[in-house]
DNA sequence: TTAGGGTTAG
């Protein structure tokens, strides 16, 4: 083999050379083999010396083996005439290739695949397969595909995950239909392909599907389900799935663990998700990192501090993300000294440097908290980068709550500019003017958005019931009780109006809103959900929506009266975070 | 020895 290859693989290559070695091993002769590996001049003497290595126990020494493999590959005496590649041989070479994207070494080594005669072993065809894959070169992975003489289940749900990770989720599901034989791992493949493209219907018919062919439920694809329950909110089908782990005695490890909290946490089950959390024998840096992001989102601040307390105890090192959610468990609560407290610990005691999202969470908390000078200081003035979208979108964000325009508008600029395609952008700018009376600057960006075709993110919010998940847009008539969902919101805002609802109709506020301007106010998707909640619940029953969009104000204010009028307790998770609505209050605190 | 699952601010 060329020694090109050789220089770059040294750990595979250690395995290959340091086998051939130990099969020529000679008897031991010199008495310190380590020190005169440097002066070895022949392969006849190296492998005399390998075989004392073995014998000191020092065949796994990085260094000591690195020298040895240094002579067979580039010193002039050097040989690789012993080694002949197997059929484990390129499997290994080629997943080295995959981590650091060795793109140009891997097509070598598909050449030697190609030479050495390895067209036949499955492995190593399946193994290129999924090289290209991961490169994201579907057209090469299509070829090795297309040629391999045996297609078995690997290759097939290999270019699957091809397809779903280029988003061509179609041609994924052809595949799939096109298989002969499918297991587990395929059905997973092609439900996780829609899960992570948020098709949720399609995950769940596909999952039904898988069940009623008795396909085995193992607990990748519990993971899968699990994730799109998270993802969409729907708690029932989620405590099922939790509930078919334990009956059925899958293997609960830790990161199936963490994806069970996540769900109850992300579905608003902040309890079952602790009791799952504290049952738990080991936890990983994920589980801890999971909960403490939990207790952040449902603004329950002093808790999640209390848990890293906690964490640092049980000597788990926190990382990058304990400290994301940390941050912005402060920033939700309001706990203004506690976050400057860890945002130096994460250093200080951690060593952990602050990144753009460290930032990010402290704009946000210095924001919220009205201390707008510190934030543009930290953002201007004593941040290690520039500030990117995200860490202006807080600025701005908090600029708008507390009506300082002139920032607001300074940023919002820079921020529409450095994220064009980002419809949010805009309209953060737009109700920044609009919270002062500008009008004609609302307009402009109105038109900029337009002109620049930009489109605003359909709104849309979920309500899941008796195992069956409904999805609402603004003002859409889909859903088959429609007629009776569109009368019972009539009589709720009938009823809310007497506890003195006024809709926020506050002019252009509402042409601007985040969901579709065509529909009128009363008509967003999360009034629709609450309403179809209201029809299909028992009276007292919580009524739990999720939306991918923040709550509007108009929303917020109606839900909270709602949540009074019926006597309701009411979750709602937007894309930030969780709203307790009950008695007329929001455990948001008007955040 | 090969394919499929988890945590990430606003």
């Amino acid at each position: 083999m060329p020694h090109v290859l050789f220089n770059r693989f040294s750990r595979d290559d250690f395995c290959c050379i340091s086998s051939a070695l130990v099969a020529a091993a000679a008897p031991p002769s010199n008495p310190n083999p380590v020190k005169c590996l440097d002066k070895c001049s022949s392969m006849a003497e190296l492998k005399q010396l390998h075989s004392q290595i073995i014998r000191l126990g020092l065949s796994s020494d990085n260094d000591v083996m690195g020298r040895a493999i240094k002579i067979c590959a580039l010193s002039k005496s050097g040989d690789l005439d012993s080694v002949l590649p197997n059929n484990f041989t390129f499997p290994s070479l080629v997943r080295a290739c995959c981590i650091d994207n060795w793109v140009v070494e891997g097509k070598q080594i598909h050449a030697h695949v190609v030479k050495f005669g390895f067209l036949n072993d499955g492995f190593s065809q399946n193994n290129l397969l999924y090289m290209y894959v991961s490169f994201g070169l579907l057209e090469e992975a299509r070829r090795v595909f297309d040629k391999m003489p045996r297609r078995d289940v690997v290759s097939w749900t290999t270019l699957i995950s091809g397809y779903s990770q280029l988003g061509l989720v179609n041609d994924a599901y052809d595949v799939f239909r096109s298989m002969p034989d499918r297991n587990s791992a395929t059905w997973n493949a092609m439900i996780a392909a829609y899960v992570q493209h948020n098709r949720f219907h399609e995950a769940f018919a596909l999952f039904n599907e898988m069940r009623t062919e008795n396909v085995e439920l193992d607990r990748y694809v519990i993971a899968s389900m699990l994730s799109a329950c998270t993802k969409v909110g729907a708690l029932e089908q989620g405590e099922w799935i939790h509930g078919y782990i334990k009956k059925n005695e899958i293997k609960m490890d830790t990161k199936l663990a963490t994806t069970i909290i996540d769900m109850y946490c992300k579905c608003g089950c902040l309890e079952k998700a602790f009791e799952v959390f504290n049952e738990l024998p080991s936890k990983g840096i994920s589980t801890w990192n999971c909960m403490i992001g939990g207790f952040a989102m449902h603004g329950r601040g002093e808790v999640a501090i209390e848990l890293f307390k906690a964490m640092e105890r049980e000597t788990a090192a926190p990382d990058n993300i304990t400290f994301l959610n940390v941050l912005s468990a402060c920033a939700h609560s309001g706990l203004v000294e506690t976050g400057r407290h860890y945002f130096k610990h994460m250093t200080e005691v951690h060593g952990l440097e602050p990144r753009m999202e460290h930032y990010g969470c402290m704009v946000d908390l210095f924001g919220r908290a009205g201390l707008l000078e510190e934030a543009r200081k930290l953002v201007e003035e004593e941040m290690s980068m520039e500030a990117d979208a995200g860490v202006l979108g807080a600025l701005v964000g908090a600029c708008k709550i507390h009506g300082n325009i002139e920032l607001g508008e300074k940023f919002g600029k820079r921020l529409v500019e450095l994220d064009p395609d980002n419809s949010g952008r805009y309209v953060l700018l737009a109700n920044l003017y609009a919270t002062a009376g500008k009008w004609d600057d609302v307009a402009k960006i109105r038109r900029l958005m337009n002109d620049r075709g930009v489109k605003k993110a359909p709104g849309f919010s979920v309500i899941e019931m008796e195992g069956m998940v409904s999805e609402f847009i603004a003002g859409g008539r889909a859903h088959p009780e429609s007629r009776e969902i569109y009368s019972k919101l009539d009589e709720v805002l009938e009823r809310i109006r007497s506890l003195g609802y006024v809709p926020d109709t506050d002019g252009v506020l509402q042409d601007i809103d985040e969901e579709e301007k065509e529909n009128p106010l009363n008509h967003h998707s999360e009034k629709l959900a609450i309403a179809f909640g209201l029809l299909k619940t028992k009276s007292g029953q919580t009524i739990r929506i999720t939306k991918n969009l923040r709550v509007c104000r108009d929303c917020h204010q109606a839900s909270k009266l709602i949540s009074k009028a019926f006597d309701r307790e009411i979750i709602v998770r937007d894309r930030n975070r969780f709203h307790h609505f009950k008695n007329g209050e929001c455990s948001c605190n008007e955040f």
